[in-house]
RNA sequence: GCCGACGUAGCUCAGUCGGUAGAGCAACUGAUUCGUAAUCAGUAGGUCACCGGUUCAAUUCCGGUCGUCGGCUCCA
């Protein structure tokens, strides 16, 4: 008999006896929610035999482990949907992802948008059928055989890279695919499913692959999961900061005069003012000095700094004047340099922090570009510290203050970190890459920062610190940035004498905290929704009298705000209240001050605010100091 | 850059199976002076993204270019 511990009891059973039977002994019932359980930590089909002791741990679609397996399971259903309908195409790799799953296929013709509906038909009928998924294991030879005779090209080819001898098999009515799995008991479990893109992708995520059709889809146990998740989407659509941006009339983009190049309309100025103030004044309070910087350098400059060769793909093309040749920056780094070598610094000086709101171009491809979030002309808030190599420690640490102090201003409270290493293309020597990246990560346990290690992910000059927001759409931007750079001091000679009266070799950090304007911008907008703190707003309050015979009084509520610093408009639109009312909420306007006899008379005003909360009368005096409070706290709630 | 879908008025979108287009909102004009999310009437607004081809005739069909959207790859 074998012992197992189960949710903190003991039971015991022959050797050899399955998991679902386990569980239901100890259960004393059914558990259909019990998709597939861990076995002494390991994920396990419910259909597995335990041949020793162990502890059970079930597993359902609420854990992570749980919804992994489903969609995975469903991807399987799909393929075999796929295969069903179109038994020529070749199939490749299934996972799922963060939100439900995709698979893979090689097929001459891509999946046209009706052949997914078709698809979720086939899908249903080998549900309703209740497939079970086997499990089996075979020697990888066999393997090999049986997929080259199927025709499964890229199979064999994954098989090939597999190192243990023996491989597992999931068949799933008649499609049986390579996999590691496990798998949900049956294709039943899988009570709501949807299709939902199709998509090029490159085999093994390489551009120099054979692009492969593939098709994303999400499933869930109840038909109102699904629901709520297509709900999700849909309110998401409704932040979208490309929608917004019209809407709010903040920013636009010209694509016949250059995709990626963004135009700042009067209220979306008035918002990147805003931030660049409060971003100024908490540099200055730091001790970071400003400078500003050329957009052009020949390129002797960047041959210099090495951008002509490991940043080659992404620069604008080369300028011809006179017989020079001019790069438009892709980055601040070289110019702040040039300012730094123009005289001699003593180890007294350093270390130098210096801050530009530096715009950038690069040349990114066509397909990428997003709205503001990806774009091909950007304004970084750029900065660089010269350090010796005693500072860095301490300089590393002022940094994750001061990105976790303004991130904080705005509302974010929480991100993903990584720690970026050595790409495979890269300058410099190992020995001091390893040290930046010790560095870097000291400064984050320091911080008590948690932070995931992306390997590989380092810009060619040096390891970095990224700092991610999530958005509305769950898409993870980065913004913030630190990178340590042992390289670039190198190729510039950028040296400080020590108190050893010889020279040595400084430190460079760059560092960015909202990454761009562009992008944060877009991140804050859906953030807010388009509805920003008071702080942020382009218009704060809007005035609005009754009737003409309340204008004057109307005005001069407005001027008594406007003296005191707050952005006050003035609406005397030939409309009734009510679509006065319904424009400034619409514009998201945080304040709306509405004038008529009664407020005239009693010397009050009426407060609304955009969330229609409103209050009568309000003394205009009080409203001002509420206000001025509320902006200078930088309060995110109106 | 690659795969797919798409590009009609300032915006959101109809429409033409080849005979040069329409609605709502916005704009403008006039009337109305009104109490917390749309007052009424009228006017104006489009080389149907751009460039070629087929055709008696192209916004519609075909090809190319540019761009947008969803992905891939890449990144602030």
């Amino acid at each position: 008999m074998i012992k197992v511990i189960y949710k903190g009891k003991t039971i015991e059973g022959a050797p050899g006896t399955r998991v679902k039977d386990l569980i239901k002994q100890a259960e004393g019932m059914d558990t259909p929610d019990i998709l597939l359980a861990k076995v002494n930590g390991v994920l396990t089909d419910m259909a597995a035999q335990v041949n020793a002791d162990a502890e059970i741990v079930p597993i359902t679609f609420n854990d992570e482990e749980g919804k992994k397996t489903y969609w995975h399971s469903t991807s399987h259903i799909m393929a075999a949907a796929v295969k069903q309908l179109w038994p020529e195409v070749k199939v490749t790799i299934g996972p799922s992802i963060d939100e439900g799953f995709y698979y893979d296929f090689d097929r001459e013709k891509p999946f046209a948008e009706e052949e997914l509906a078709k698809i979720e038909e086939e899908m249903k009928k080998i549900i309703k059928e209740n497939a079970p998924f086997i499990r089996k294991n075979i020697s990888k030879a066999e393997a090999i055989t049986m997929f080259k005779a199927l025709g499964e090209t890229y199979k064999v080819e994954i098989i090939d890279g597999i190192k243990e001898d023996i491989v597992s098999l999931y068949s799933i009515g008649a499609f049986t695919d390579l996999c590691r799995g496990p798998h949900l008991p049956a294709s039943k479990k899988v009570k709501a499913v949807k299709l939902t893109k199709v998509a090029g992708a490159y085999w093994r995520g390489d551009e120099k692959n054979k692009m492969l059709q593939r098709i994303y889809g999400i499933s869930f146990p109840t038909q109102e999961l699904l629901d709520e998740y297509l709900n999700g989407i849909e309110e998401a659509k409704q932040r979208d900061h490309r929608k917004l941006g019209k809407e709010l009339d903040l920013f636009s983009l010209h694509e016949e005069f250059g995709a990626g190049l963004v135009y700042w309309h009067p209220k979306g100025a008035m918002i990147r003012k805003e931030i660049e103030d409060f971003w100024r004044a908490e540099h200055l309070k730091r001790g970071y000095d400003l400078v500003v910087s050329p957009h052009l350098a020949k390129i002797d400059l960047w041959n210099t700094s090495g951008h002509t060769g490991f940043y080659k793909d992404s620069l604008f093309p080369v300028m011809t004047l006179d017989d020079n040749d001019y790069l438009v920056k892709p980055m601040n780094c070289p110019f702040h340099i040039l300012i730094y070598n123009t005289s001699k610094k003593s180890y007294r000086d350093l270390p130098l922090r210096w801050a530009e709101i530096g715009t950038v171009y690069r040349y990114e491809k066509s397909g990428v570009l997003h709205g503001l979030m990806r774009v091909r002309g950007f304004s970084q808030d750029d900065a660089h510290i010269f350090m010796r190599e005693d500072q860095l420690d301490e300089e590393l640490g002022k940094l994750l203050e001061i990105i976790e102090y303004i991130l904080g201003v705005f509302g974010f409270q929480s991100y993903e970190v990584y720690l970026s290493t050595r790409p495979e293309e890269y300058i410099g020597d190992i020995a001091t890459w390893d040290k930046a990246e010790t560095a870097l990560k000291n400064s984050l346990e320091k911080a008590g920062l948690a932070y995931k290690v992306d390997a590989g992910g380092g810009a060619f000059y040096g390891p970095k610190i990224d700092i991610k927001i999530k958005d509305a759409l769950n898409r993870v931007w980065q913004c913030s940035t630190v990178q340590v750079d042992f390289n670039l001091p190198e190729r510039f000679n950028v040296n400080y004498t020590g108190s050893d009266g010889k020279e040595h070799r400084v430190i460079m950090v760059h560092r960015a905290l909202l990454g761009s304007f562009e992008r944060f911008f877009g991140v804050l907008i859906e953030h807010y929704k388009g509805a920003f703190p008071v702080w942020l707003a382009p218009v704060q309050v809007m005035v609005m009298p009754l009737t003409d015979r309340n204008n004057d009084y109307a005005k001069k509520i407005q001027n008594l705000l406007i003296d005191a610093g707050v952005r006050a408009k003035f609406d005397d639109n030939n409309e009734k209240i009510g679509a006065k009312i319904r424009t400034s909420t619409m514009q998201k306007v945080p304040y709306m001050i509405i004038t008529g006899d009664i407020e005239v008379e009693t010397n009050t005003i009426s407060v609304r605010k955009r969330s229609g909360e409103e209050e009568k009368g309000v003394s205009a005096e009080a409203f001002v100091k509420m206000i001025t409070e509320k902006i200078k706290k930088k309060e995110i709630a109106i």
